[in-house]
DNA sequence: GTCTATAGAGTGATAGAC
DNA sequence: GTCTATCACTCTATAGAC
């Protein structure tokens, strides 16, 4: 934290996360770095900029954490456990970071929302490709993967909004509980109703 | 859709979700009424008022058919899915509301802040009840409650951030898809650090 | 690299005519 | 119930001194 322009950073991403991105002032992240907000003119051409080197930041090492996290790993149920553990540590251990990349698109101009849902999109299919993968080698039930791999990204992702560093649970801990319940949701082996038929004919067919 | 003050209403809910509290202003909820600006405070008496209006009857309504869904169901499985497809339900079709419910908190003052999140406070503890009853019961397996039902809620709300309307699955489709993931979940859930004991313990056992 | 000063536009809200 | 006019303020961003 030793330059200004990584102070300024920080003190928007503190900011960005309490008050929203539209809420919050240019003078008030200039106060809270101890400068004049022309100042800040000096580091980020403009407010918007500002937020989208926060975002990219958080996207790119999103998405390079992930791979990092896979490689070595072969077992699909491995992978996607790895997957979902990662994803979630990540958005705990950088909340503020993530629940703004969350919430805060619709601040950006049209060439930099483009640049950062097609980053998203990137990190998304990797994801759908686990499941994808996992059903095809009937390790999960015939599960509907578009809807069950937004559904899993958004509630591992929820956690940034609620996890209190210092509460009940440590990261670990909460990353395994999601693990557990993702994974069993997956399998579906319980499920009555039409999942329960979709899994009496994978038996079947085995 | 007869009088102004509903007018205004539509028009600002549209607004709202599409392009945030914060950076929409009373101006262009006026345009899209159709009428000047300072109209508006004949209805309403500020921008925030309007605001906690929205979010007052969104979360009386969304209590209210909860409250409706569960009422003579006794079976504590049905329960839960009662109360996840009424969830999911609710959500979908009334999408903007419900966005702007969960993403624009804290453009209210601190008293109707405080209405607001006591209402979001006595309906999570309804489904906390029900998560709870289906563990005493054996029904599902020891999962945490705190972290499964933030889940689950958010899981569902999530919907109202990508549904597309027109799209390939129906209302009632995508909810029997969550309402089976997460009975499955619930039902496997492991406890907290047990997850790469049972998968390795499934691997030895094939 | 940080400052003071200010341009230029938009904001929420109110007063008072009709 | 809607209008015009306006107040008082804040906002992002720039110019130019040091």
């Amino acid at each position: 934290m030793g330059n200004m322009k990584d102070t300024i950073r920080s003190i928007a991403i503190e900011l960005f996360f309490r008050k929203g991105y539209f809420a919050t002032s240019i003078s008030e992240i200039a106060k809270g770095s101890g400068i004049q907000k022309a100042s800040i003119y000096y580091h980020y051409k403009s407010k918007e900029e500002l937020l989208f080197s926060i975002l990219k930041a958080t996207m790119d090492d999103l998405t390079h954490d992930l791979k990092e996290n896979l490689a070595g790993i072969e077992d699909i149920e491995s992978k996607i456990r790895a997957a979902v553990h990662g994803h979630v540590r990540f958005h705990l251990e950088r909340q503020k970071e993530n629940f703004i990349a969350n919430s805060e698109l619709r601040g950006l101009t049209a060439e930099h929302y483009r640049v950062i849902v097609e980053k998203r999109d990137e990190y998304e299919e990797i994801f759908q490709g686990l499941i994808r993968q996992g059903r095809e080698q009937g390790v999960f039930a015939d599960v509907d993967v578009k809807i069950l791999s937004y559904a899993i990204l958004t509630l591992c992702t929820a956690g940034a909004s609620w996890f209190n560093p210092g509460g009940r649970l440590t990261v670990d801990e909460i990353a395994d509980i999601y693990e557990n319940f993702i994974v069993s949701g997956l399998k579906q082996g319980d499920a009555p109703g039409m999942a329960r038929a979709r899994h009496a004919d994978q038996v079947l067919a085995r």
